[in-house]
DNA sequence: CTGAAAGCGCTAACAC
DNA sequence: GTGTTAGCGCTTTCAG
């Protein structure tokens, strides 16, 4: 690598006199900061990043943990994060958590000792069981940012980007309920996390609201994987009777849908579904799944202005909660 | 953050002291590395990574730069890398290039100023198309090693981990032939890139040393995206003798399936399905896709090896190419 | 056994 | 306009 120590020695000029050249220092002369640029041009002189983050004790670096990079919600969260915090002029260093406790305090360890400005971060299905968030508020007692989004947690105070979870599925309750449906179930397999409990109130609010629904509330919480579509054509064998379903994961919805087709359902005519599955699936189904957008993208490009925006005011104004958006998109499964 | 200084003046003993001992060097008596252990731990000192870094020229970070997150098969080459990166205690930093040779050289300009040891990368779709690698080689030549990985090129003399894209599809091909196939056609999203044409061509080989095989070799190259599932609607319509289908992208073949689905297809009676899918879409399907398993996780785990093993023997060795064996994965959509 | 000093590459206050 | 110096936090040689 080249150094400003080579530049001044082959220019015969001091450090300090290469380092403010290069800064545009009117301290120097015009015509030797020309001489030092063209140099370093042809040199292709890099500043050390290392050397400037030691120094300044800034890294323009975000540390990222998410807890799953094969569920698609995270990895384009992850995607906009990246696209967001690269047009900012920052790096990101990744760390997956996969859902582990110690991994996610592993990660954090690590990474706070100099080598990231801050945090950006999902909690690990784990550490929302547990509800054990000891390790991120010690992070923060040091000062050093963090930014959660999605999967959050009272105990903590800071900024956070999340989506109304319970107005989602609320809505899209009340949005098959207006079509006139009758037995409506709820599919979750992620029971255990914030955003399913939240979601899952939302429906069973929705139910108690209305005035002529006859039926009970319906949960179909997934524990482990593996079993989804066991337990989902479980669940049209056991109850005929069902015309529609909300399914607030990822994946429950698409999988609903399918099997309904081999139970030779009309889709929409005997039943309805809504899912939170991302775009990314609608290509794999036909008809196209009805789903509840999340706008994952502007999920990641909130939580990383958030960060920023803590990290450059010094002022320490209070944490902010910011709460995307959701959209009901209406497609082929839906009346 | 706590320092060296700290401690040192804590103790009232020298900073050096103090490195010497968190080292356990033996020239500090056990007692004064006990005192100073003992302090550290209490006062939660983590030695500044980038110091460290700064001062051994070891930054112990890897930077990975893929090209598409969204895409299944590089989030999972990105888990594996993070997950192996991480157990031999390397960082990674992320950087997407979203197909883009501009962001792909961007990301290789940004790290290589000491931010990292070296890199995992698979080409920029538009990198492959224009072939053009000088910014890879530049890098190269400043001895920051490089490991490609999936999409890689002659022009680069680097390590490498591939593979056998040509026998993957060649033998897939071959197995619809031994049933008896007529009519196989190859689906292809990925037309413009190494991968897909050397599939492509192990596709072409197996049909043309098939002795009794009368047909035409038909290849379904589908260019922009969006239009995968009218090109494959279109071909269900224009070509109802197809009984074969090798669809070599990650998404092709269960839009094939569902496709031959909807049109009534016996499925594998009428027609039979290979795709080159990673394991994730299976539940999406019923009869479950048979694939060529790229076994991802190896992918991403060996690119690791390659590269820690570079940066860790000064001995510089020949390149290697790795080549990860497929196995053809037989499920439901093949007899 | 412990400490002083140099240096990784850079910036910036303070001379000259 | 340019150079000297100190220092970010750490490691490591060399002296004591």
């Amino acid at each position: 690598m080249v150094t400003l120590k080579q530049l001044a020695e082959q220019l015969s000029v001091s450090v300090s006199t290469v380092s403010k050249a290069l800064h545009n220092s009117d301290e120097i002369s015009p015509d030797t900061i020309e001489r030092v640029k063209a140099l370093a041009k042809f040199l292709n002189y890099k500043p050390n990043k290392l050397a400037v983050s030691l120094k300044s004790s800034k890294t323009n670096t975000i540390g990222v943990i998410i807890p799953n990079i094969l569920n698609h919600f995270f990895a384009k969260a992850l995607y906009a994060i990246e696209m967001e915090a690269s047009k900012q002029g920052y790096d990101i260093i990744t760390c997956v958590s996969n859902e582990k406790f110690s991994k996610e305090l592993d990660s954090l360890q690590l990474l706070s000792n100099g080598s990231v400005d801050g945090f950006i971060m999902s909690l690990a299905e784990e550490t929302q069981v547990a509800n054990d968030v000891e390790h991120i508020n010690a992070i923060l007692q040091q000062n050093i940012p963090i930014v959660l989004f999605d999967r959050v947690s009272d105990k903590i105070n800071t900024d956070k980007v999340i989506i109304d979870d319970f107005d989602a599925a609320y809505q899209a309750t009340k949005y098959l309920l207006s079509e006139g449906r009758k037995h409506i179930a709820l599919i979750s397999d992620i029971d255990e996390l914030s955003v399913g409990k939240l979601r899952t109130n939302g429906y069973l609010e929705a139910l108690k609201e209305a005035g002529n629904y006859k039926s009970e509330a319906l949960v179909i919480a997934i524990k482990k994987e593996g079993s989804i579509e066991g337990r989902i054509e479980q669940l049209f064998k056991t109850n005929t009777s069902i015309d529609g379903i909300i399914a607030i994961d990822n994946i429950t919805g698409v999988v609903a849908l399918q099997k309904a087709l081999k139970f030779n359902y009309k889709i929409p005519q005997d039943l309805s579904i809504i899912g939170f599955s991302d775009e990314n699936v609608l290509q794999f189904t036909d008809p196209k799944l009805s789903t509840v957008s999340q706008h994952t993208l502007d999920i990641g490009k909130a939580s990383v202005e958030l960060l920023i925006n803590r990290l450059q005011n010094k002022t320490s104004r209070d944490t902010e909660t910011k709460t995307i958006k959701t959209k009901l998109q209406l497609r082929g499964t839906t009346k």
